[in-house]
DNA sequence: TGACTCTATGCCGGATGTGACATAGAGTTG
DNA sequence: CAACTCTATGTCACATCCGGCATAGAGTCA
């Protein structure tokens, strides 16, 4: 397990606030937490690509834009039902869904940062 | 849409009891059950080609026999989250299930039935 | 500064999923 | 037939997830 990969998962609030807690995680925990993480980034992309905001594409979901938040976040209250359901929504089909979860995140060579600093370290 | 799409999902009890119900299923609705049926499909050759009992199953991801009858079944009653992380105890990756459920459920060229006669017509 | 837009986070009542249990069906063996 | 194994289905108390709402942060514009 590298240490950019636990930054990831502990920007995403998955009560992995400490290394402690993150141990208790079995390897099938941490394989749905990352499955989420990378539904929820293709979530934001497509999302963005369709100029939608959060509260548009929460209206086309029938849902609220606070839950699209979450979702994007990878929040732990956010089940993979709802991100499929959502990504059908979106429009992509379960096929591209699984090949775009299927390889990494990065956009083509441009090293971004994906976020990461943005939860105060303690 | 085909008919036997339809089958499928009435033999995995999706409270599409009726063809009125049926109609309101959104598309998205329909591609999410269409994808909790192939991950199920999965989740069952998996567990059998490992020689695991439902019950030796259950045991492995701490649940019960009869969560995973329901489970292979399709029920409406099972979250992709608990299918995901059933897969990944199972020893499957994100790749290897993403590949999996994209591509149809024929087995590599041996014209083996998949279930779908099992459940009388009515 | 204030007003506006977009996004993030916390909370709550109600809806849905969960493990456990009981029980039944289907198949095998004696 | 009984006894056993594996699987399917129904139910329930409890946990989790849901939409909705309030609110705060970050950015833009005038």
């Amino acid at each position: 397990m590298k240490k950019s990969k636990l930054n990831r998962l502990r920007a995403a609030g998955w009560s992995v606030g400490g290394v402690r807690e993150f141990l208790e995680l079995s390897d099938e925990d941490v394989a749905l937490i990352e499955l989420k993480l990378a539904v929820a980034d293709v979530i934001r992309r497509t999302r963005q690509r369709r100029e939608l905001t959060q509260t548009g594409l929460a209206k086309l979901i029938g849902s609220s834009q606070s839950r699209v938040a979450k979702m994007e976040a990878g929040d732990s209250s956010v089940s993979l039902d709802l991100m499929f359901r959502t990504a059908f929504s979106l429009g992509l089909s379960a096929s591209e869904v699984s090949k775009l979860i299927a390889k990494p995140r990065q956009a083509r060579g441009s090293a971004k940062k994906v976020g990461g600093a943005r939860t105060s370290a303690g």
